[in-house]
RNA sequence: GGGCGUAUAGCUCAGUUGGUUAGAGCGCGUCCCUGAUAAGGACGAGGUCCCUGGUUCGAGUCCAGGUACGCCCA
C-alpha cells in the first residue's frame, strides 16, 4: 500500500527528507558502485576559489555539472565526480593581507614568507563547509571527501611534471614583456586580468615642450597622462603621414599636428610658419627633459621616431615615448634602435637611477614632476583627463604598464595544435567553438605564467648566479636526490632554501623566485588531480580526455583556454570532448547581482521557499544554459514550481488517494504499464510519455539541457489537464473492473517513467514520488534506475492526432458556450462536429463520447457537410505554387482567392481546375495547390479551426433545464462537503430547502444527486437557519450531515 | 578600434529546410469550471519581429550596412 500523500506539501521539508535518505542509504555511492563495470564517462570539475561564498553562477554551473552526470549514470555509465579547490593565488594572499593589515611585498617579507604562506594555507579552506552545504542543498552529487586541492603536494608535483614536459619540449622561456603590473601586489597581471578592472578615472594630462637641439627656440609639444614616465622619456613618436605645423608664438616656435592646433589655440588663429609630414621630422633631436639618462643620447635616444599608431584624436599628435612603460613604446623603440630604461623597482618606486624621486611610488610623484616642469618652463598646458584605465581586479590599484621579467609558455608556436584540438570539441552553444573561443586561440599570445608572489606552486627552476646554468626539476624525488634530504612540502618557503650543486662548476644553483600563475595550476587539473604520472598512470591515460565539462562564459580566457594549451602541448589532444557553457546570471533589473545593492534574493531562501528542484529546473530551462545572460527572478522559480512541481506532486497525490481507497497496489516487478489497454486515454497518455522520453533523450544527447527540461512542462500539462481530469471518474467508480485496473496501471506507469526521465533535473520530488510508487522489486532510489528507453510498443502517432483533434473540438465547443453565456453545467441537446476530412471525422466519431461529456451535450453528431456551417474560401498554397509559378504566383493567388464554393467543391472531388494567371495565361491547379479557409456563417453557433468545425444547439427545454439545476445542486453540495472537511468516501444525509423550479429538478433527479454526493438520504424541508446560496439568481439552502 | 553574441507582446522566452493569419507562459481584463491541484479552462486586449537596404514570386527566418545592449579582446 502506498503511503498517504499530503496535498499540502512543503517542498523544502520534502527535500530535506530526501537528503536525509540519500545520506542514510549512501545513494550517491551506490549509484557509482552500480555502474562500476560500465563504460567510464569522464567529468572534470573546474575548481572554484573558496575565498568567497557560492553565488548563483556557482549554483547554475553546479546544476549543469549535476544533471549531465546523473543522466549519463542512468544510461549505465560510470561517472566519477570529484570536487576540486583552487587554493593558490593572489585572491588568497589579498584576503590574508587585509586581515593582517599589511599591503606590500616588503611587509610580507618582513612578516616572513613561511609564516605568510602557512597563514594562507590556514584560511584558504575556511568556507568549504558552507560550500559543501549549499552544493548538497541544491542536490548536486559530488565527492568532497576525495576532492583535490591545488595546494596538496601530490597535486603540485604533477604541476612540476607538466612544467617539465613543456620545458623539455622547449616551450618555456624567460623574457621581458611590457605587462600590466600591480604596484601593490608587486606582480605582473595577465592581460585578461587587467581587462577585468577598467574603470573611469581622472588623471593629470599635461603637455610638455621638448627643446630641439638644432634650433634653440624650437620645441616639440608632446602630451601624456602619466607624468611620472617623463623622466624615462627616450623618444618622441610621430605618425608618418600626419601633417604637422610650426607655430610661432611669443618668441618660440612649436611643432604639433595641424589637426590639433584648434585644441591648443582655442578661438585664436596662430601664425603658422611651416608645414611638415611626420616623415620630415624623423630623426630630429631634442634635449632630454630630465638629466638622468642624458648620456643615452649617444646610443640613439632623444630622437623623433616614426610610429603608425600615432593619432590626432587627442594630445598633440606627437607621442611621448618611454620604452620601459608601454607596449607600443617598447616596440617602437626596438625598431628605431632606441634603448630601454625602466628605473622603478618591483613595488613601482623609483630606483636611485632617478635620484630626485628615488624610493617614492611613481604615481605619487606626478604632482612634483608637473611642478618642476612648470618651474623650469617646460610645461605648456595642464588639464584633467577622464578616461578608462585598468585597475587591479583584486586590490583596485591603478595598474602600471612596465617591463617585467617573466616566464612564458610559447603558445604562439603551437597555435595550430590548439586549433586542431579545439576542432574535435563540441561546444554548447555551437558558435563558441569557431567563434569566440576559436578566435581567441587564433590570436593567442605567449602565455605569461609566472607571478612574483608567494602563495602558489613554485616554478621548479634552479639557476646559477650568473643565470647561465638552469635546471628544471620534474618531480619531488629528483629534488630530494639533489638536495640530499626529504622534501615534505614544495611550497616556496620549503624549496627556496634548497640549493642544488652545479654540474658546470658554478657553485650552487638557487631557485628562481617566481611562483606559477594559478591558471597554470587549474589547467593542469586533468593530470594533477590524479597525481599523474606518479600514480594512476594507466587510468588517466585510458580516460583522457574528459567527456564533459561545464563552466561559465568567463572561462573562455580562463580554464577552457589553459586546459587546451596544456593538453595540446603535452598530448596533442583536446582536454574535453563536450563543453556546456553557461551565461551570466543577472539580477531581475538586468544589472549584475550585487551584494551591496541587494538586488537579488538569497539562493537559500529561494530553495527554502520553492525548493531546490524548482530553482534547478528554472535555471536549466532558461537560455542561460547556452551562454546567454539570464535576468533571474523569483517569479520564474515560482512559476516552475506551479506549472511542473506542484501538478506533478498532485498527480501522485491523486493516484495514491484513490489507490489507498481501493487498496490497489502495483503488480510486482518493474512498472510496466497495462497490457493492451483498451481505453484511448490510457493508450494516449502512454504514447505521450514515450514520446516525451524520446525527446528528452534526444535533446540530452545533444547536451541541449534547455530543450530537454522544457519537455517536462508539456507532459505534465497533458497528464493533469487531460488524462487525469478525463480519467477521474474511472478511479472514482467503486467496482474493480478492468478499465479501472488499466487506469491505475497506466497512471502508475506514467508517473514512474516520468520520475526516471526527470530525475536528473528535479532529483528530489522525483525521488519522493518514486519511493512511494515503487514496487519492492524496483531499485530503492530513482537514481539507481536506468534512464527510460522509449517503448515503441506504446507509441501511437495516430492516436496522438486523434486526441489532438478531440481537444480542438472540445475547445471550440467551450468557446461557443462562453460566447453564448451558457455555463458547462447546463446540458445542451446536441453538438455537430463537421469536417470534410474523412480521417478527422473518424477520429471525432471515435471520441464522440468524450466530447459529449466535455461539452455536456446529450448528443454528438459527426457530419461532412461543412457548407451548412461555414463559407468556404480558397487561398493559394504558396509552398507548392511558389516554386512552380515563380513571379506568376501573385496573379495565381488572386485568381485562387476569387474561386467560388463550386470550384472548391470540384477541387475537393479530385478535379483539376483551370485558373487564369499572369494576364490571362491559364494554369491548372489541384486541391494540393490551395488551402481551404472557412468562415463561420453569421447567426449560427458555429466555430471553426482548421479542418474542424463545431456547432452547438443552444435551445433549452424543461428537461435540459431540470438537469442543469440538478448539476448545480450537486456542485453546491460538493462544495459544502469539501468545506466541511469530509473525506471523499464519507456518506452524508442531505437536506434541501429550494424554490419551485430547483425543487422540481431535485425531485426528478434525486437518484443522480444522491449518487454524486454520496447521500444516503435526500429530504426536502425548511432550513431557515442556513445561509442561502444563489443558483441562477434564486436562493437555495442546503444542509449536510456526516453519517 | 576588433571579435563573439543578443534584439520577437508590458515581462520571460519559443519560432523547423524562407511559404504569406508570428506563438507559449506570466501579468492585465471578462467569463467559466472545480471532491487530485498553493489549481485549471475559454475568450479578449496587447506586435513597426531593432533600423535601412538587398536577394527572392515570397523574409521574423538568408545577405550587407547600421543602432542598442552584453561579454571578451586591444
Amino acid at each position: 500500500m502506498f503511503d498517504p500523500v499530503d496535498s499540502q506539501v512543503s517542498f523544502s521539508a520534502l527535500e530535506q527528507d530526501v537528503l536525509a535518505f540519500w545520506r542514510e542509504h549512501e545513494t550517491f555511492r551506490k549509484s557509482l558502485e552500480a555502474r562500476r563495470d560500465g563504460p567510464q564517462y569522464v567529468f572534470y570539475d573546474g575548481p572554484p576559489f573558496a575565498t568567497g561564498l557560492p553565488h548563483y553562477g556557482h549554483l547554475l554551473a553546479g546544476t549543469i555539472k549535476d544533471v549531465v552526470p546523473r543522466y549519463q549514470t542512468m544510461l549505465g555509465k560510470y561517472v566519477e565526480r570529484t570536487f576540486g579547490w583552487d587554493c593558490h593565488g593572489l585572491p588568497v594572499e589579498n584576503e590574508l593581507e587585509k586581515e593582517l593589515g599589511i599591503g606590500s611585498k616588503h611587509e610580507i617579507e618582513e612578516y616572513g614568507v613561511a609564516r605568510f604562506n602557512e597563514a594562507c594555507r590556514g584560511i584558504v579552506l575556511r568556507y568549504t563547509a558552507e560550500w559543501q552545504e549549499i552544493v548538497e542543498r541544491i542536490g548536486r552529487w559530488v565527492d568532497f571527501e576525495n576532492g583535490y586541492r591545488t595546494m596538496d603536494r601530490d597535486y603540485m608535483e604533477s604541476i612540476w611534471w607538466v612544467f617539465r614536459q613543456l620545458w623539455d619540449k622547449g616551450l618555456i622561456y624567460k623574457g621581458h614583456k611590457i605587462l600590466p603590473y600591480c604596484p601593490r601586489c608587486a606582480t605582473p597581471l595577465s592581460n585578461f586580468e587587467a581587462n577585468q578592472g577598467y574603470e573611469d578615472v581622472e588623471d593629470p594630462s599635461i603637455t610638455a615642450r621638448f627643446r630641439s637641439t638644432d634650433e634653440p627656440d624650437l620645441y616639440f609639444l608632446a602630451w601624456t597622462t602619466t607624468p611620472w614616465t617623463l623622466p624615462s622619456n627616450l623618444a618622441l613618436a610621430v605618425g608618418p603621414d600626419i601633417e604637422y605645423v610650426r607655430v610661432t608664438d611669443e618668441g618660440a616656435d612649436y611643432i604639433l599636428a595641424a589637426a590639433r592646433v584648434p585644441a591648443y589655440y582655442r578661438g585664436e588663429t596662430p601664425r603658422i610658419t611651416a608645414r611638415y609630414t611626420g616623415r620630415d621630422l624623423a630623426d630630429m633631436r631634442y634635449e632630454p627633459l630630465f638629466p638622468y639618462f642624458a648620456d643615452l643620447a649617444d646610443r640613439g635616444a632623444f630622437r623623433v621616431v616614426i610610429a603608425d599608431y600615432v593619432s590626432t584624436e587627442d594630445g598633440t599628435g606627437i607621442v611621448h615615448t618611454a620604452p620601459g612603460f608601454g607596449e607600443d613604446d617598447a616596440a617602437t623603440a626596438r625598431r628605431a634602435g632606441v634603448p630601454v630604461v625602466c628605473p622603478v623597482d618591483i613595488e613601482c618606486r623609483f630606483t636611485p637611477e632617478v635620484p630626485d624621486y628615488a624610493g617614492r611610488m611613481v604615481k605619487e610623484t606626478d604632482a612634483d614632476i608637473i611642478r618642476r616642469l612648470k618651474s623650469e618652463g617646460k610645461l605648456v598646458h595642464r588639464a584633467v583627463y577622464r578616461h578608462s584605465y585598468p585597475h587591479c581586479w583584486r586590490c583596485e590599484s591603478p595598474l602600471i604598464y612596465r617591463a617585467v621579467s617573466t616566464w612564458f609558455v610559447r603558445v604562439e608556436a603551437i597555435k595550430d595544435r590548439l586549433l586542431a584540438a579545439n576542432a574535435q570539441t563540441r561546444w554548447v552553444p555551437g558558435h563558441l567553438r569557431d567563434g569566440r573561443f576559436g578566435n581567441w586561440l587564433k590570436n593567442a599570445h605567449d602565455w605569461a605564467i609566472s607571478r612574483n608572489r608567494y602563495w602558489g606552486c613554485p616554478l621548479p627552476v634552479w639557476t646559477s648566479e650568473d643565470g647561465e646554468e638552469t635546471r628544471c626539476i620534474g618531480s619531488v624525488a629528483e629534488l630530494e636526490k639533489l638536495a640530499g634530504h626529504r622534501v615534505p612540502d614544495i611550497h616556496k618557503h620549503f624549496v627556496d632554501n634548497i640549493a642544488i650543486p652545479s654540474q658546470q662548476g658554478k657553485g650552487l644553483l638557487r631557485r628562481v623566485p617566481e611562483v606559477l600563475d594559478c591558471w597554470f595550476e587549474s589547467g593542469s587539473m586533468p593530470y594533477a588531480q590524479h597525481h599523474y604520472p606518479f600514480e594512476n598512470r594507466e587510468a588517466v591515460e585510458a580516460h583522457f580526455p574528459a567527456d564533459f565539462i561545464a563552466e561559465g562564459l568567463d572561462q573562455t580566457r580562463g580554464w577552457f583556454y589553459t586546459l587546451v594549451v596544456i593538453s595540446s602541448a603535452l598530448f596533442d589532444k583536446p582536454p574535453f570532448l563536450n563543453v556546456v557553457v553557461n551565461g551570466l546570471v543577472l539580477a531581475e533589473d538586468g544589472r549584475k547581482m550585487s551584494k551591496r545593492l541587494k538586488n537579488y534574493p538569497d539562493p537559500v531562501t529561494i530553495m527554502d521557499t520553492y525548493g531546490a528542484d524548482a530553482l534547478r529546473l528554472c535555471l536549466l530551462t532558461s537560455p542561460v544554459v547556452r551562454a546567454e545572460d539570464l535576468r533571474f527572478s523569483e517569479k520564474g522559480v515560482r512559476e516552475v514550481m506551479r506549472t511542473v512541481i506542484i501538478p506533478f506532486w498532485n498527480a501522485c497525490h491523486f493516484l495514491v488517494t484513490y489507490a489507498r481507497v481501493d487498496g490497489w497496489r502495483p503488480p510486482p516487478g518493474p512498472a510496466s504499464g497495462p497490457e493492451a489497454a483498451a481505453n484511448d486515454l490510457d493508450r494516449w497518455v502512454l504514447s505521450r510519455i514515450e514520446t516525451t522520453v524520446a525527446d528528452v533523450r534526444e535533446a540530452m544527447d545533444r547536451y541541449d539541457l534547455q530543450r530537454a527540461g522544457l519537455r517536462f512542462t508539456g507532459f505534465i500539462e497533458e497528464l493533469t489537464n487531460w488524462y487525469i481530469r478525463r480519467s477521474r471518474r474511472r478511479f472514482w467508480k467503486s467496482s474493480n473492473d478492468r478499465d479501472k485496473e488499466d487506469a491505475y496501471r497506466t497512471l502508475h506507469y506514467a508517473l514512474v517513467v516520468f520520475c526516471r526521465a526527470a530525475a536528473p533535473f528535479i532529483p528530489f520530488v522525483t525521488e519522493a514520488v518514486y519511493r512511494n510508487l515503487r514496487t519492492p522489486q524496483m531499485p530503492e532510489s530513482v537514481h539507481l534506475c536506468d534512464f527510460p528507453e522509449p517503448q515503441e510498443v506504446f507509441r501511437d502517432p495516430t492516436l496522438e492526432q486523434r486526441m489532438s483533434r478531440t481537444r480542438t473540438a472540445v475547445s471550440l465547443g467551450r468557446f461557443l458556450r462562453s460566447q453564448a453565456g451558457i455555463r458547462v453545467r447546463q446540458p445542451l441537446r446536441s453538438a455537430v462536429l463537421v469536417s470534410a476530412d474523412r480521417d478527422a471525422r473518424a477520429d471525432l466519431e471515435a471520441t464522440a463520447k468524450v466530447i459529449a461529456e466535455e461539452l455536456n451535450v446529450r448528443n454528438v453528431e459527426v457530419s461532412a457537410d461543412e457548407e451548412a456551417l461555414v463559407n468556404l474560401a480558397a487561398k493559394a498554397n504558396f509552398r507548392r505554387l511558389g516554386p512552380r509559378l515563380g513571379r506568376r504566383v501573385r496573379d495565381a493567388a488572386a485568381a485562387i482567392a476569387a474561386l467560388d464554393a463550386a470550384a472548391i467543391r470540384r477541387l475537393r472531388a479530385g478535379e483539376t481546375v483551370e485558373i487564369l494567371a499572369d494576364s490571362g495565361q491559364p494554369v491548372d491547379i489541384t486541391l494540393e495547390d490551395i488551402e481551404v479557409r472557412r468562415e463561420e456563417k453569421a447567426g449560427l453557433a458555429a466555430a471553426n479551426e482548421g479542418e474542424i468545425t463545431v456547432a452547438l444547439d443552444l435551445r433549452l427545454d424543461d428537461d435540459l433545464r431540470q438537469e442543469g439545476w440538478a448539476r448545480e445542486i450537486v456542485s453546491r453540495v460538493q462544495n459544502l462537503r469539501k468545506a466541511a472537511g469530509l473525506e471523499v468516501t464519507d456518506r452524508i444525509r442531505l437536506a434541501c430547502d429550494l424554490p419551485t423550479a430547483p425543487a422540481a429538478a431535485a425531485a426528478a433527479h434525486a437518484d443522480y444527486i444522491r449518487r454524486e454526493t454520496l447521500a444516503v438520504s435526500l429530504e426536502s424541508r425548511a432550513l431557515p437557519e442556513v445561509d442561502p446560496v444563489e443558483i441562477n439568481g434564486l436562493p437555495c439552502r442546503f444542509a449536510i450531515e456526516k453519517v
